[in-house]
DNA sequence: CACACTTAGTTAACATGTCAACTATTTTGT
DNA sequence: ACAAAATAGTTGACATGTTAACTAAGTGTG
């Protein structure tokens, strides 16, 4: 009874997840928002369904996140205006003064794993859980 | 601003905890209490403490997975005779019970990575992946 | 022996995510 | 145009995990 591929994914992301939380406390940034974040330094205006779809994670995840983001004055929302369904998530000058911030820790943390393994194997690694992130995502039985 | 190495790991985990619950549903075994069985199926009569080394998740999710799985009735604890701070964990019939469908489950998400990446780059990804593990939890400041 | 230290486990507060049911709005099909 | 279907977002219930403060029990040493 090994140690599952599973397990592993698990336990380093949970690192990846402390660490996060732990290099941006100071500015009242979680984890779970840093993804919204750069979604939106990716791409200004989206909706909520959208960035859902960037992150994979829930909406409803998502309608949280947005409120904290928005309660902390990182974020701000506008109603589309042909289309009332649709929120449209904007960010603050706050939220544009830590981006450096933000990136540098995504970068290190990448960084770091990069100096595990090596910057080959890194680019291998990525590229193997790209296809596997892909195939899942294409599975509707999942 | 491409997806990190992180959020891939986060995506391919959350997809393989949402498989896990899905598939235990009917015994009431959740995706994190799997880990906790498979670490009493390797060995029985284990601490919280070693569980949670095993498990590598904080003793204080473990003391709750360990309730649920004592009220769900698939194991029990009894205080160690020479020190009563040890927690000492067994398996009840009912979790032996399931052993076999838990083990199927685990293994065919293994088996799904594997079919995806193929045989070879898959036992590549676990190695790769160990290593950063290892790595990773060797590192006191994470 | 007594007091300080360590260790195992618990608890509360908070951070995240999913699922399912619900509201509001827009689109579609007749 | 209108009822039905689809879509975006919200909410509540639940599942997980971390952190920090706490209790209980054992160790060790002056």
């Amino acid at each position: 009874m090994q140690e599952t591929i599973a397990r592993l994914l698990a336990v380093i992301h949970r690192k990846n997840r402390c660490y996060v939380n732990r290099s941006l406390k100071e500015y009242h940034i979680t984890a779970s928002e840093v993804g919204i974040l750069l979604s939106l330094y990716e791409k200004e205006g989206q909706t909520q369904e959208e960035i859902s779809s960037y992150v994979v994670i829930d909406k409803a995840a998502i309608t949280r996140g947005i409120k904290n983001l928005e309660t902390k004055g990182y974020v701000y929302r506008r109603a589309d205006e042909h289309d009332r369904r649709f929120n449209r998530i904007y960010l603050t000058e706050q939220a544009l003064s830590v981006k450096d911030e933000i990136l540098t820790i995504t970068r290190s943390w990448s960084k770091m794993i990069s100096e595990i393994v090596g910057e080959e194997e890194f680019a291998h690694l990525y590229a193997t859980l790209q296809t596997i992130k892909t195939t899942l995502l294409k599975d509707e039985t999942l």
